[in-house]
RNA sequence: GCCUCGGUAGCUCAGCGGUUAGAGUUGACCGCUCAUAACGGUUAGGUCGCAGGUUCGAAUCCUGCCCGAGGCACCA
């Protein structure tokens, strides 16, 4: 028995994630994670919101709460969500846990130690108005190079030119609008991942078997300009984990809190210590630490290609860096952007659908298979509302949904609600159990190497091999000759059901257990081989007859909802 | 501007040096009638972004251009 250690990318604290989230993310890991516990191997599956800095503080603000509320209350909204997408966390997590303050208060003296840690002292904007140090993102003023009144203080937008806040004309607050603004001294801790640099690019290129996406933007960061430059770890805000040197004061930076791209993977970490205290385990360092028995995990990460960079240099360089024997993760599987009817899912414009805006129109099925069999895998792929009416009315209703129908309705209506005995195998049944073991085995293969989008058309093949069969054995017209042969088509065609229900569950949860539930199965446990698993229901057991597994989308709808989602959401 | 990735059938995508370029969907036709008018079969549909080059041979490698997306670091 293998074990596995799964994350996902932890979402953002500030609102509801869209759909273009979901998939890059959370959602495969939970299809990995699923694979894994049918496949009888011991996996821990972590997630968490991801709380710090100065969107966080913003949206708070907006919402008019202290942030802490603010980021509890969103917790909960996220975990509700997850739950209604049968995201099946071991633990959903907090970056703002003590266990998290504690252990990136331990992490930064570790380095420190090491001497990876430098303190710089440099200038930044103030503003008095609101009372802190602005991101340059949050400075506005005129572009001196064109002119546009609304550059920031990164960049234009108008003339793309690269700025620095201190060159702004007329510069002001974006959150208060005030112009009182000066340039003072602070004091910030930075990571030296310059020096770590080789290590982190031999490590990154004994990665060969690594997405391309992933091992590519580690390599530009890594050689970009002037090389992997250092990285400040530290911010003048008041919510974060306070800088501290372990269990120690740090010296002149009283007030400051740990940048959030810092304190935010330690949270992986954190999250198992979390997992622990919630009662839900009892050893985390099993996971985590090589000296303490997670020398045979295997760890495997999940994100949205914008990640990338945090996860195969800063995160890396933080735990290697330490000096302790920490779990470097082994793989890393990247996504790129789902896209949204000819354009970005957008947050800030509210284009595009929303996590909780999907399950209020489909159950989470629909999406979560949709979303899979088209994971933007090798490059951007697009979300149109006509491809998911045709995907999901062909594939979930036509193709599984319907062959589960006619195959019980079909025995119900001449043999009752048990299943028949009778009948034996002959060449088609030899057929097709010849071609479902080659395609169940691919189909694993396809699951094992996280191929997300090929794993889902094996599956989808499969379920077809069960509608051809049908039409092949046709037991409507055998039944009027040879009533017992006709038993031993349906006896087989409701073990397929029933195999479909194991096979699919990492996809469909929902409708997989409702298959089993009906099919009278007591555990969804992957089958050791095709023949044996087409044996699982014997002659006399009974079975139900479920409701249509999936509903149509009609066009009605489809037309409504393209329109409601186009537009802004407040 | 620089860098990265992508541009293959109406649509969503696979193939990434070697037989007549594939899958699903859509369209047309045939079959079946157990089933959510569902299923099965046949078939139509492509100068593989454009132009050069390398090669016995290129969708596949190289160069240039066009189009789309993303990144260019203290933004999450």
């Amino acid at each position: 028995m293998a074990r596995h250690l799964i994350t996902s990318a932890i979402p953002y604290i500030n609102g509801i994630k869209h759909l273009g989230n979901l998939v890059g993310s959370q959602l495969p890991a939970d299809l990995f994670a699923r694979y894994q516990r049918a496949r009888g191997h011991e996996v821990l599956f972590l997630c968490a919101t991801d709380e710090h800095g100065t969107p966080a503080e913003l949206a708070a603000a907006k919402a008019g709460k202290p942030v802490a509320e603010y980021c509890a209350e969103m917790h909960e909204v996220q975990a509700r969500i997850a739950d209604g997408f049968r995201l099946s966390f071991d633990h959903f997590g907090r970056s703002s846990g003590p266990q998290n303050h504690r252990l990136t208060q331990h992490f930064a003296a570790r380095l420190f130690d090491a001497g990876l840690i430098e303190e710089v002292v440099e200038q930044q904007m103030y503003s008095h108005a609101d009372g802190r140090f602005l991101p340059d993102r949050y400075i506005e003023g005129t572009c001196p190079n064109c002119g546009f009144d609304s550059a920031r203080g990164d960049q234009c937008d108008n003339c793309t030119k690269q700025l620095d806040p201190v060159d702004l004309i007329n510069p002001h607050s974006t959150i208060s609008g005030s112009t009182d603004l000066e340039m003072r001294e602070t004091k910030h801790l930075y990571l030296r991942q310059s020096v770590m640099k080789d290590q982190l690019e031999s490590w990154i290129d004994s990665k060969t078997d690594w997405p391309v996406l992933t091992t590519s933007i580690a390599r530009k960061w890594l050689h970009d300009g002037d090389g992997l430059q250092d990285r400040g770890i530290t911010r003048d805000l008041d919510w974060g984990i306070p800088v501290r040197r372990g269990d120690e004061d740090w010296p002149g930076m009283e007030g400051k809190v740990f940048y959030v791209w810092f304190d935010a993977p330690i949270e992986y970490i954190a999250c198992a210590e979390e997992w622990v205290d919630a009662g839900k385990g009892t050893d985390w360092e099993r996971w985590w630490r090589t000296d303490k028995g997670a020398a045979d995990v295997r760890y495997t990460q999940f994100m949205g290609k914008d990640n990338v960079p945090f996860h195969t240099l800063t995160f890396p360089a933080t735990i290697l860096g330490s000096g302790e024997p920490w779990k470097v993760v082994d793989y890393i599987k990247s996504f790129n952007y789902l896209n949204y009817e000819g354009g970005q899912f957008s947050t800030s414009r509210g284009r595009g659908v929303f996590m909780d805006q999907a399950l209020s129109l489909l159950p989470s099925d629909y999406w979560r298979w949709w979303l899979l069999s088209h994971a933007p895998e090798s490059s951007d792929s697009e979300f149109t509302w006509e491809n998911f009416q045709s995907s999901v009315n062909k594939d979930l209703a036509d193709v599984l949904g319907n062959f589960v129908s006619r195959v019980t309705k079909f025995c119900r209506s001449k043999f009752g609600e048990t299943v028949p005995s009778g009948g034996t195998f002959g060449a088609t049944e030899e057929a097709l159990i010849t071609d479902l073991s080659a395609r169940v085995e691919t189909y694993a293969a396809m699951m094992e190497a996280m191929e997300v989008r090929k794993a889902s058309q094996e599956l989808r093949a499969i379920w077809v091999v069960g509608n051809e069969y049908l039409q092949t054995a046709a037991p409507w017209s055998v039944y009027k000759e040879d009533p017992q042969a006709a038993a031993g088509i349906v006896r087989l065609s409701l073990n397929l059901a029933a195999l479909y229900a194991v096979l699919s569950a990492p996809f469909i949860p929902d409708a997989a257990s409702e298959i089993a539930t009906a099919m009278g199965l007591g555990d969804l446990s992957w089958p050791d081989d095709v023949p044996s698993a087409l044996n699982r229901l014997s002659e006399g057991d009974s079975f139900a007859v479920p409701d249509n597994l999936f509903r149509k989308i009609t066009d009605d709808e489809l037309a409504e909802w393209k329109q409601r989602f186009a537009g802004v959401r407040d």
